[in-house]
RNA sequence: GGGCGAUUGGCUCAGUGGUUAGAGCACGCGGUUCACAUCCGCGGGGUCACUGGUUCGAAUCCAGUAUCGCCCACCA
């Protein structure tokens, strides 16, 4: 298997195509499977999974999946290149409530609706539906390169999270942390459900407030007296229908004398009491509230307090029903106005407000939500929060970034129960049955119960539930129902509990805390260790992305044109834990631009094979002897971006894993590291051994960094490694090739180096600054740190070459320097390197040069003294020297030194 | 009403106590050197929102203010 050959990369970048081909290869391998034929962790391996969210099957991805693969592939592609059994298990949501909005729409266009339908039909389309959007799904998280295990595909919708459904549901309702009752719920007219609380929006919106009389009754004649009235505030007239009595606050004197009488609710004309309440606010509206206890959360509290009726007064469509009046069939707003206008012909409508409240939307369908008396099946919270809290405080689930965990304190404290029955039909169905007395049994059997747990009565008696589950319900078993859970498979044995969980900030209800809850509620176990939150994408300018703005930008389109790899790389480079990030364009570019650099980079390497190196020569460990300084400089900082590398991934510092890598890769080994190596290898006095180990060392740098940037970008990377010679350890493809180890960084070596970089770089700038010919050799000597000498005199040659600086002539001391007239000078800080630089004698720039140059040196010198007096006054402070660390201090001391060094030399140099 | 986050060069963002605050883009100047013009070289540009405090030392920690954003919240 092990290729020790060099192949030729094409000129030019084209990322489609490459990554179309490596694609296949890996696809064709069976890499992604922890314990699939390409795999290279055996049985023992330490098992690593990630949790992914399952994306709603209802449409394609968007840039927010796009990163959450991205980010989660990373993890994942780092965890099987150390060795572990990593699984990344595919999935899709069958997304209950979303998907039946979506598909009402889709047959609305046709003239049908649910209801004309019928369940059966309805179903049936929905199935037609959904088979058609996975594959898109699935087939842009294969384009992205995500490593998911296709074998092991799942789906909330499929038998295996069917069982799970009903088990766990089975285990919560015998374990009497299920329940169903009648309750108040939120009820959404539009897509005719209830809806968890969390899929309540708190919407801020003017409205108004009306102040209604309403008259006393007279005990005596049973009657209503005209003159007496006690006026309430009300944003909802139309609820006067359900109204059961009036409360006021208990020491509120206004209204003092008539608690315990009753008033007249006009219209369905009942005769209400006046109850005395320490929730009703004196201080709002007229201190007298109307109460409707089946319809307002407050009122249903007060209702139970002081045992009032509740009657409902809304049907399904938000319509009124039920009541008796003429309102009966009129939906709740035209109701509303019909209302207000009697009561204004009765006199009874004191006045109308503009009111700023909040209203209740449907996270779905916008509707109004309206609180209905139901009986529907809720799940205990608060027991399932408490071990959750527990989970985070103890450190067993790390929520990383950390201020999250307030967030997560504060819900879980505050939860209530969780209503999880839905009035939908694209869903699991609610194993609960009912017999005709009422009684209710709960099974997980696929068939359902034999018989009535309570009376006997026989299954034929027996009627299903027609409620499903939220679709919440099904994704928070997701982590253990994926790996086979209720059955213990080997998959739950070997993978459960789970490494990390990664999602956006936005679901952390929704699903994550969920998951927590029921996970270890049903398996006795967190379901992972770490929650990784990200931030979430926004568009350019910083608004959400949605489709409504018209902001969404389709990943495909990305990737055919940069490649997966920069759409990847990008989304990463920009992601700070849990900040969101904006995204255009240019981010885009960047990426490209970089893949482009690296690919080019890699033809470099390639090309630069030494021509009497044989062709079938194995790939070496370079002899350290015939290594150069500036190979050695290469080594140590490759060495030192993986190390970088490393310390980002442990802290889940996605963006700086990128940035370390862009640096690592373009700034130094391209920028410095291949430029010193093309002197190397050109030189005729190094021997073909030598300049053989600049190669294989220039391989080595190449392989590594393509290893430690394989996560981010895994087509490049894989496509550049499959044309390197490969050690005779090597596996076939990269996906699989082991992390390089941490350490072997040199730092005394990159002071050095980097003293020698200055150098040209200031040598470079004082060309420029002084106008002089960019493609002129300048006769140039230079006067390096004593401690560096042999390092600058091996770097001589790429001094030279890099710098335009030839002849170059070192010099042991400054004051060795031979400085002709009009010559150009130079005056570092650091190391107090001093050069000299002769301007061509022919470009007749010699005098305009030297005024320029004298310009640059009045510059220089004015910093150095603006930073030598800041380190002066550091010194002087006695509390510093005696309270800084020693190293600091002696640090600050040799700042000074220097740069007083340097302002000398600079007032020396302008005749000062 | 409570909580969280942000505020750093023209733009987008890094940088959680220590020399001279960085990057990409944009901008200016210069480059057909045999990896790359999706490139190379050089440069200009920031009182780190404001006020006060802690500290020898603050972009960084604390308190407050302002602006923006997000989350949670049953005053009719």
């Amino acid at each position: 298997m092990t290729d020790t050959t060099t192949t030729e990369l094409p000129k030019a970048y084209h990322p489609a195509e490459i990554e179309a081909g490596i694609a296949e290869r890996w696809l064709a391998s069976d890499v992604f499977a922890p314990d699939g034929k390409g795999a290279t962790a055996g049985p023992d391996a330490e098992p690593f999974t990630i949790i992914q969210p399952p994306p709603n099957i209802t449409g394609s991805l968007h840039l927010g999946h796009a990163q959450r693969a991205a980010v989660e592939d990373l993890m994942i592609r780092h965890a099987r290149m150390t060795g572990k059994a990593a699984l990344f298990l595919p999935g899709l949501d069958h997304a209950s409530i979303a998907a039946q909005f979506v598909l009402d729409g889709i047959i609305a266009k046709e003239g049908e609706t649910r209801q004309s339908l019928g369940r059966e039909r309805y179903l049936e389309r929905m199935q037609e539906f959904v088979v058609a959007t996975q594959a898109v799904i699935l087939g842009q998280e294969r384009r992205l390169g995500a490593s998911l295990d296709w074998g092991r595909l799942r789906y909330t919708m499929d038998d295996g999270s069917a069982k799970a459904v009903r088990t766990a549901f089975t285990m919560l309702y015998e374990r009497d942390l299920a329940y169903r009752t009648e309750a108040l719920v939120n009820w959404c007219p539009g897509c005719r459900t209830s809806v968890s609380d969390l899929e309540v929006i708190s919407t801020p919106e003017t409205g108004a407030i009306w102040s209604i009389r309403y008259h006393l009754v007279d005990e005596a004649t049973g009657q209503p007296t005209p003159g007496e009235t006690i006026t309430v505030a009300t944003t909802r007239p139309e609820t006067i229908l359900g109204d059961t009595a009036v409360a006021v606050h208990p020491d509120d004197d206004r209204y003092h004398a008539l608690v315990g009488r009753r008033v007249r609710i006009p219209f369905v004309e009942r005769d209400v009491p006046i109850i005395a309440d320490e929730v009703v606010d004196p201080s709002f509206g007229t201190g007298a509230v109307k109460i409707t206890p089946a319809h307002d959360r407050d009122d249903y509290e007060t209702g139970k307090r002081h045992s009032l009726a509740m009657p409902s007064i809304l049907d399904d469509t938000a319509a009124v029903a039920g009541t008796g009046t003429a309102y009966d069939g009129l939906d709740r707003y035209d109701a509303r106005a019909a209302i207000l206008a009697d009561l204004h012909m009765r006199g009874d409508l004191a006045r109308e407000q503009p009111h700023e409240m909040v209203l209740g939307r449907c996270q779905r369908s916008d509707d109004v939500i309206e609180p209905r008396l139901k009986t529907q099946w809720f799940v205990r919270a608060a027991p399932l929060a408490a071990r959750a809290l527990d989970a985070t405080r103890s450190g067993r689930i790390r929520i990383v970034p950390g201020q999250f965990e307030k967030t997560w304190e504060h819900w879980l404290t505050t939860i209530r129960d969780w209503n999880v029955s839905r009035q939908l039909w694209w869903g699991h169905r609610i194993p609960a049955w009912y017999c005709s007395d009422g009684h209710v049994t709960v099974s997980a059997a696929p068939d359902g119960p034999a018989s009535c747990g309570t009376c006997g009565r026989t299954a034929a008696e027996l009627q299903q539930d027609p409620d499903i589950f939220d679709t919440w319900f099904s994704s928070g078993l997701w982590p253990f129902s994926t790996l086979g859970w209720p059955d213990d498979t080997p998959d739950f044995r070997r993978f459960h509990p789970t490494s990390v969980m990664e999602t956006g900030y936005d679901i952390i209800f929704f699903w994550v805390a969920r998951m927590v809850m029921l996970g270890i509620e049903l398996t006795g176990a967190e379901p992972f260790h770490t929650i990784d939150l990200s931030g979430l994408i926004r568009d350019p300018l910083g608004q959400k992305m949605s489709k409504t703005k018209g902001n969404v930008v389709d990943p495909l389109a990305m990737m055919e044109e940069a490649g997966a790899d920069a759409l990847r790389f990008a989304l990463i480079h920009g992601a700070t834990p849990g900040q969101d990030q904006r995204f255009g364009p240019q981010k885009l570019e960047l990426a490209r631009n970089f893949a482009n650099k690296l690919w080019n980079a890699a033809r470099f390497v390639l090309g630069a094979r030494p021509a009497d190196l044989p062709a079938d020569a194995p790939r070496v460990v370079p002899d350290a002897a015939d290594l150069r300084v500036a190979d050695l400089w290469i080594r140590s900082r490759a060495a030192a971006t993986t190390d970088a590398v490393d310390r980002a991934l442990a802290d889940y510092q996605f963006g700086e894993v990128t940035r370390a890598l862009y640096d690592g890769i373009w700034s130094e080994f391209c920028d410095w590291g291949i430029e010193f190596a093309k002197v190397e290898l050109a030189d005729q006095e190094n021997s073909p051994a030598e300049r053989a180990a600049t190669w294989w060392n220039l391989v080595d740098a190449l392989d590594r960094y393509l290893r430690l940037l394989h996560p981010v970008m895994p087509f490049v990377t894989e496509a550049i490694w499959d044309a390197l010679p490969h050690r005779a350890a090597d596996p076939a493809m990269l996906i699989v090739a082991r992390w390089p180890e941490g350490g072997g960084r040199d730092a005394r070596l990159d002071g050095q180096v980097g003293e020698v970089i200055e150098t040209i770089v200031a040598i470079r700038n004082a060309r420029a600054q002084a106008d002089l010919p960019a493609a002129a050799w300048l006769t140039t000597e230079i006067a390096p740190p004593a401690d560096a000498y042999v390092v600058f005199a091996q770097l001589a040659p790429q001094v030279g070459r890099l710098a335009r600086a030839r002849p170059l002539t070192l010099r042991s001391r400054p004051t060795d320097l031979i400085r002709p007239e009009g010559a150009l000078e130079i005056v570092l800080s650091a190391g107090g390197i001093e050069a000299v630089i002769l301007p061509p004698s022919d470009a007749g720039a010699g005098a305009d040069a030297g005024i320029r140059d004298r310009g640059r040196l009045e510059k220089e010198l004015g910093e150095a003294e603006g930073h030598l007096a800041a380190a002066q006054t550091r010194l002087a402070n006695e509390s510093f020297t005696a309270k800084a660390p020693q190293a600091v201090v002696e640090g600050a001391r040799t700042r000074a030194a220097e740069l007083e060094e340097q302002v000398a030399r600079l007032r020396e140099r302008l005749g000062r």
